[in-house]
DNA sequence: CGGCGGATTGAAACGTGTTTCAATTGCTCG
DNA sequence: CGAGCAATTGAAACACGTTTCAATCCGCCG
């Protein structure tokens, strides 16, 4: 990104973690980050794809940490927990931020369908990442249709679960409880077409 | 609900119908109402209150065809899938206004907390009644701790597929299919503990 | 009937997202 | 250097959600 763009992102980050979406006034934002009203709009077509590539920083943040440090229990369950543990943790710690990104992402804006399915990528990817455990040596391989089916599932109801927190239905460990009840009861199918998805540090 | 606030959020559901969100526009909807603008900002706190309101004038709607007819399905998995086919099929019917309400939903406005919450609350019950069955005797007795989890979980996983499905992400098969597999998963789970989860008529 | 009080009305005003545009700037190429 | 051209600027304007308020209406009580 550009680095006027990557100023105008911070500004409105900034000003999302003191006040949430409201306080996200676009000629604040183009104050703060030294720039005309115009060149925003030139740059992002709404407040909303503004917030979306405000997201695109944080999800790369989450990435990088990621990287650098992955889940590393026994199980796929545990692995799978401690991921939505730590990206809940990493997002709730910005409530305010947070809940705007929500909002931005629900918009439903033709024009964001782009951004809104990066962004489903790179979190199906990681969950896919946590699912197979650090030492995936077969990081390459495609990914099974259970365990995409199973990552895309688990982003499914985290982030409807991220949703309700937003709108005040639960706290944060709610989200992480919802979501681990879910993998459970999907990982946890011990049944015989279930591939080992219980084992050590099997694959899923 | 009063007379004059149905006239209202009736207003509201025809303008978002035909163009969505933003064609909800409240001077239009007081005036489709024939009624003052301050009188809508009396009964309703704010574009997205009343497009909750909506919402439940929806579910209650749903509520009276589940009731009329059930999904009759021989597995709770297959019943819980006519029931999502059949709510999506309704939502999707008038796309316009759906994503209205979904955005709605989403919006994360405090003072909304109480809607959305029975919004939940509703729509679990009907997906609990789903999974049990019509000829469910029992219906007074509280469902299980399983049956709870399953039905929250499955309402998270449609929510989420219905926002992606607002935001382009997919067709509203696609709401339906990704409903459906997480279903499965968590329904063909046959191991010891499923508590003939996947019998004929069983319960959950 | 007369008056009281809450609801409704009509209209204006404000804030903020978004658009527009002429003037200016800054960069690239000849 | 100087022309050309896209990006930027500053400012104004527009649309719509929301607020405000005085005037009016309506139902009820004494």
């Amino acid at each position: 990104m550009e680095e006027r763009s990557r100023r105008i992102v911070k500004a409105a980050i900034e000003l999302a973690e003191r006040g949430g979406f409201e306080a996200v006034r676009l000629r604040d934002v183009a104050a703060h980050a030294e720039v005309a009203l115009g060149t925003l709009y030139r740059r992002f077509r709404s407040k909303e794809d503004l917030l979306l590539a405000a997201l695109e920083l944080q999800v790369a943040e989450q990435e990088r940490r990621f990287r650098a440090s992955p889940p590393v229990a026994d199980t796929p369950l545990e692995r799978v927990t401690e991921f939505f543990e730590r990206i809940t943790r990493e997002m709730c710690a910005r409530p305010n931020l947070a809940r705007a990104l929500v909002r931005a992402v629900a918009s439903g804006a033709p024009e964001l369908t782009l951004k809104v399915s990066t962004f489903h990528t790179r979190m199906e990817d990681l969950i896919s990442a946590a699912l197979r455990g650090e030492q995936g040596r077969d990081r390459d391989t495609p990914p099974s249709e259970r365990e995409r089916r199973l990552g895309y599932s688990l982003l499914l109801v985290w982030f409807a679960a991220l949703t309700g927190w937003a709108s005040g239905l639960h706290d944060p460990s709610g989200i992480v409880r919802h979501t681990r009840v879910a993998a459970e009861m999907m990982l946890e199918a011990g049944g015989p077409g279930a591939e080992r998805a219980c084992a050590g540090t099997g694959s899923v």
